[in-house]
DNA sequence: TTACGTGCAAATTTTTTGCATGCAC
DNA sequence: GTGCATGCAAAAAATTTGCACGTAA
């Protein structure tokens, strides 16, 4: 981390190891909290400026769900994976396809087009029969 | 449109037709300023709520291509497609892959889910020789 | 010592909402 | 005539930024 020319405070490492040991996607409000419990004195700007420098540095991934809050997930350098998020109780799911990946990368040159990033992100209801019970509600077709 | 109990007025009219005519993924800023173009003397909460609308309706899509902007799409009832975007000129090109559609429902059934909706968006750049150029100081690997 | 990092609060940005007035029905 | 729609501006909500002070290097 230090390598980059960047501080070692003690905020800084403490945001970092919450957000290491978070639950994978967590929110800046999430880490906020968590992170006060050691250092109730850290501010929230410090907590968006740490996570956009490790988004910034490939540490971090930065995620919109379409709940409104960005979400943090450790960049693991080795395998991709997508999500499927639970519109009911808000479960996510990661999954891995290398099918798709291999689709994406035809489609991208059909078209010419590089991929450098992608998002593939599928909306529903997980297997809790509290959310699969939703499903009459939730404007399912049928 | 009035079938759903709602009022046919000169704005939403405005409004609804430029979005029609549309390059299809607006901005709420690009439909204003070409609305204003016919009735200068609508409100931008208009367009929002009537937008909003439509969405709820199935009528639009809302899209947030990550420029914090949200975008407005028609909807089309027949075929569903995805999304290309082109990181440096901001082009979308939209595609459309039945065999990715059946992989994600393939992968929803390994995990007990019902998908209800997916976004599917691939970042890169586009053959347009400004954008690949640019992929030397965009962060490609290699 | 020096300049980067921090905390606070104010500013920004996008979207939503309250309210008085107007217009579709 | 009634009540939904509109326009304005203020409110919300998430994020960014300015500034004085603290502190890592």
């Amino acid at each position: 981390m230090a390598e980059q020319g960047l501080r070692s405070t003690g905020q800084r490492r403490a945001i970092i190891e919450n957000f290491f040991a978070s639950t994978g996607h967590a929110t800046i409000d999430e880490l906020l909290e968590r992170v006060r419990q050691q250092d109730p004195g850290i501010g929230y700007a410090t907590v968006y400026r740490t996570m956009k420098m490790l988004a910034a540095g490939g540490i971090a991934h930065e995620h919109k769900f379409g709940d409104g809050m960005t979400r943090y997930e450790l960049a693991d350098e080795d395998a991709h994976h997508d999500h499927l998020i639970c519109m009911n109780c808000g479960r996510i799911q990661e999954f891995e396809e290398p099918l798709i990946e291999e689709l994406q990368e035809r489609i991208a040159q059909r078209y010419g087009f590089t991929i450098l990033d992608h998002k593939h992100e599928l909306y529903g209801l997980c297997d809790n029969p509290e959310c699969s019970k939703a499903r009459d509600t939730a404007g399912g077709r049928g």
